[in-house]
DNA sequence: CTACATACCGACCGTCGGTCTGTAAGCGGG
DNA sequence: CCCGCTTACAGACCGACGGTCGGTATGTAG
């Protein structure tokens, strides 16, 4: 590094976002617990003492990575506070639905958090990003269910408890994502769209009980974008056309 | 470790064992992340090159923590497997209620767990031991879950998803036990036992609704070994009577 | 131009998990 | 008893790792 010039100056969050993406992109392709911090200097063309100039530690750029993970989910949670049109099931699909539209109409950042989500050694990666997003969608979720019971539209035995178990089903379905995606590289596309809305209807009638609603309320099942979103995500995967 | 003699030459699974000690130990108070090889070879009396006779690498004794910490599971597990009379719900009911005894029972191993579980830097034990416990736990639920749609005694929309879901309700209880042992260790064993039946009770509503049962049918209310586990739990904690 | 704040550099450090050569304990057989 | 063998145990050594620290250079303001 000694033959090549010095670094350009940049503004400290620039860099740090630089950083951010260089350490990012090691992640998804190696996990975290096998990226050294000499690996994302290299990628980052920068030295240690800059690096160190920006994350007091290698952890810092976990808190940075799970920040920029729970952003969706932060924007999400934002758009059900401020909503207030319609019964409280109404919110509830709308939110629902905009999740599923998002992930279809961003498959980049869906392949991003699938493969830092299933690669080897993101365990704590993983563990950190589900907490953050709970942390800010139970709460939003428990005020709707709430409200939904004081409408009248939903009966629960507990709210919070409600909204944690809601919030908890994305953690077995990214088993079934990974199969679904599997069997959609494998040429069986609708297979794997069938499977994952298949998991996403099973997922519903759970919530249809849990809010003490007539079967059928809850609406995840959406075969249409889940195989756009398949189809993005095996695309990445397969050729690279969009990098 | 020059001065001292040679540690007497043991059988390997009595060695294996007394290093797992030590390191359950170490893990207990500081955290899996903070404890070293070399803390562990400390605490255990024995050298490097012993270790390392008997593991693989520091990774290897996170493996064996994981399996001693999923042996109750295991054990409950073999107990619903074997047994066979009564309805599915009578068999669901008294594997529930054999758990909930185990715990009472056994406040040592409690106190283990729960120390395990919440003491920072733990995580990726915490990951591992849930993953194999529900690895265990999550099958047979399956298919006791199974045997009672085929029986008419449960309707589900899913019976994995169902088993998948009550199993998950563990992850969000380990909050709610450290808050009642805060309120316990304050003084307020009623308050604490109270607000640990009110969680139970509201998780076996929620079981109710997830196997189409009508309400109170799935019974995890008790409050009296609730009093009993958080009375061991917290004497523990306080006094150290029992080590 | 100078002064200053701060972004950036890289040599250095101690700690860490793991390796490897050597020693000794313990058992079985003659 | 002695010998041979297996294997449990020892500790010096190693390279990689995250982080520190003294120094340099960039860019802005006056």
């Amino acid at each position: 590094m000694s033959d090549e010039p010095r670094a350009r100056r940049m503004a400290p969050d620039d860099r740090r976002e630089a950083i951010l993406d260089a350490a990012q992109a090691l992640f998804m392709e190696r996990g975290w617990e096998a990226v050294t911090v000499a690996d994302v200097l290299k990628a980052a063309a920068i030295s240690k003492g800059g690096f160190y100039h920006h994350f007091t530690a290698k952890d810092d750029l976990l808190a940075g990575i799970v920040t920029r993970m729970t952003g969706q989910a932060l924007a999400a949670a934002e758009v059900v506070r401020a909503e207030t049109r319609g019964d409280a099931l109404a919110r509830l699909n709308a939110f629902l639905a905009g999740s599923i539209r998002w992930k279809a109409d961003n498959v980049r950042e869906m392949r991003l958090f699938a493969e830092l989500l299933t690669r080897p050694g993101n365990d704590l990666l993983h563990r950190r990003i589900f907490d953050a997003t709970a942390g800010v969608v139970v709460p939003v979720l428990e005020r709707l269910v709430d409200e939904g019971v004081a409408e009248g539209t939903f009966n629960v035995a507990d709210a919070r408890l409600t909204a944690e178990v809601i919030v908890r089903l994305a953690e077995g379905r990214q088993e079934v994502l990974s199969q679904a995606m599997t069997l959609a590289a494998a040429g069986k596309l609708d297979r794997g769209a069938e499977a994952l809305d298949a998991r996403m209807r099973a997922e519903g009638a759970v919530c249809d009980r849990l809010l003490g609603l007539p079967p059928g309320s809850v609406l995840l099942s959406n075969t249409k974008d889940y195989r756009r979103m398949l189809v993005g995500l095996t695309a990445a995967t397969g050729q690279g056309t969009n990098p």
